[in-house]
RNA sequence: GCCGCUGUAGCGUAACCAGGCAGCGCGGUGGCCUGUGGAGCCACUUGUCCGAGUUCGAAUCUCGGCAGCGGCCCCA
């Protein structure tokens, strides 16, 4: 048994470089939390099938990583958050005052075939607003996407968004019921337009529907208004349409009042999970073909689970938003202070540093191994470290230490309470309250 | 699920096309050099993804598997 077949297709081991760039994608998404009033909760990783039967998509649906427990269970391990935040809500929150507003950061399960920025667990944040069908809950969910983007670093991103309301509501016009809404949407959203024209065309009005379709289909724009304008003309004899599509432009007008960075218009668009009943967006980066985020608002969900209440979010990808984030806006937790005892009668000395540099919150790493001082300096030169205290005999004689800076490679010795002194600004607490 | 490219020490690579002793760099460990040579020197460390075939002989050619990367589909 060596190493090479243990792990997985399509798991990471993630090393403390990449670690270090998905934490502060996540410390960003809890930063948004607390500014938005969201709060953290956490689902269980394995869950009954049913839960994502009922509305997943059929995509997602057989791409779940499946299997029966020993107590004879049809179980999965989540293949997306929102199901599961849903039931907890359902569930647990019903007296919560309205709206509520919940937040993860959760890994999720797919087993789809792994490419460039797609893995079988991957962790998504999720932002969850229940409660209200207001179009400000739908711009805010907005706002956070292209606040998180701009946190991050991210410049040349656009919004690509849609409304499933408009879709439902031309396909109702002419009596096509809901399940084949579903898998119409479907088919559309992979581009395989010439099933979902045929399952239409089986309908009485299905020719009226599939000309609408096909006109939405090539509104794509940049430009809002003109979008807009054109749906309006399309859309002008389906009254209840015209209504989604009002909506449509007041979410986005509100999105423009809170600087929501660049929309891309697309009446089209129809996402793959089958659950959306509004407004439907999925962020994107230049140079980036593959969403780093995506939701929208789907007001049944819950109602399927028992408590009728309408719900929008969205689920930005941590994995792939570090592909799109620039590697410089990683702060490094480099150590600090590096204690090297180069006689054993320092080591008294060396413990006691250690501790109250610890105490004062200095990152700080004790050097065990008794070993040549140039060995000891190029461990802490490859480590990063800021400053490496050396104690030797005379600095156990006059009971001090020699502090030698890294990067400048000057050097002065110190007693023990001004070396700590000196070290004090690189505490943790205190970059904290600069963050 | 389908398609393409690739697989040589812990990592990065050479040799592959045109079959003939697997080499180099980095790293790691130990040692030497009187406490700062963040170095150097010496030694050690470890490999042709797996399996079959062709051949006197395979890292090299063929087939299959697996994996990585990427593409389709879909998404995060």
């Amino acid at each position: 048994m060596r190493g090479e077949n243990l792990t997985l297709r399509g798991m990471r081991n993630l090393l403390p470089d990449e670690k270090a760039k998905l934490n502060r994608i996540e410390s960003e998404i809890r930063r948004l939390f607390k500014i938005y009033g969201f709060q953290e909760v956490e689902t269980p990783t394995v869950e009954p099938l049913e839960l994502f039967e009922l509305k997943s998509g059929e995509e997602i649906r057989h791409r779940m990583y499946r299997f029966t427990d020993l107590g004879g269970r049809e179980v999965v391990l989540r293949p997306e958050v929102t199901a599961s935040i849903v039931k907890l809500v359902v569930q647990e929150l019903r007296s919560a005052p309205l709206p509520i507003k919940i937040g993860y950061v959760l890994n999720v399960f797919r087993y789809d075939e792994p490419q460039y920025g797609r893995y079988r667990e991957f962790k998504q944040g999720g932002f969850e607003i229940f409660g209200t069908k207001s179009p400000l809950a739908d711009a805010e969910i907005l706002e956070i996407s292209s606040r998180l983007m701009e946190g991050l670093g991210i410049k040349n991103y656009y919004i690509k968004i849609g409304h499933e309301g408009i879709l439902r509501a031309a396909l109702t016009n002419f009596s096509i019921d809901e399940n084949v809404q579903d898998r119409v949407l479907g088919l559309i959203d992979k581009e395989r337009l010439g099933e979902a024209f045929e399952i239409l065309s089986s309908f009485r009005k299905g020719e009226e529907a599939i000309s609408i379709i096909r006109s939405l289909r090539e509104i794509k724009s940049k430009d809002p208004d003109e979008a807009f304008r054109k749906a309006g003309g399309v859309l002008k004899e389906i009254p209840e349409a015209i209504e989604q599509l009002e909506n449509l432009k007041e979410i986005i007008e509100l999105a423009k009042a809170s600087k929501v960075g660049e929309f891309l218009v697309d009446m089209g668009f129809a996402r793959g999970l089958d659950y959306y009943t509004g407004m439907i967006f999925e962020v994107y980066v230049e140079n980036l073909k593959i969403a780093v985020n995506g939701g929208g608002r789907y007001d049944k969900l819950a109602g399927l689970l028992g408590w009728d209440v309408p719900a929008v979010g969205c689920a930005p990808g941590i994995d792939r938003l570090s592909l799109a984030m620039d590697e410089k806006t990683v702060i490094r937790d480099d150590l600090v202070c590096m204690i090297v005892s180069m006689v054993k009668e320092g080591d008294i000395i060396a413990a006691k540093l250690a501790s109250m540099l610890r105490a004062k919150g200095v990152p700080t790493f004790v050097d065990y191994t008794r070993r040549d001082v140039s060995k000891a300096l190029s461990y802490a030169s490859k480590r990063n470290v800021k400053y490496v205290a050396l104690i030797g005999g005379r600095e156990t004689e006059a009971g001090t230490v020699t502090l030698k800076n890294m990067e400048t490679k000057s050097q002065e010795e110190l007693r023990v309470e001004q070396a700590v002194e000196k070290l004090s600004p690189y505490s943790l607490q205190r970059l904290d309250t600069h963050i």
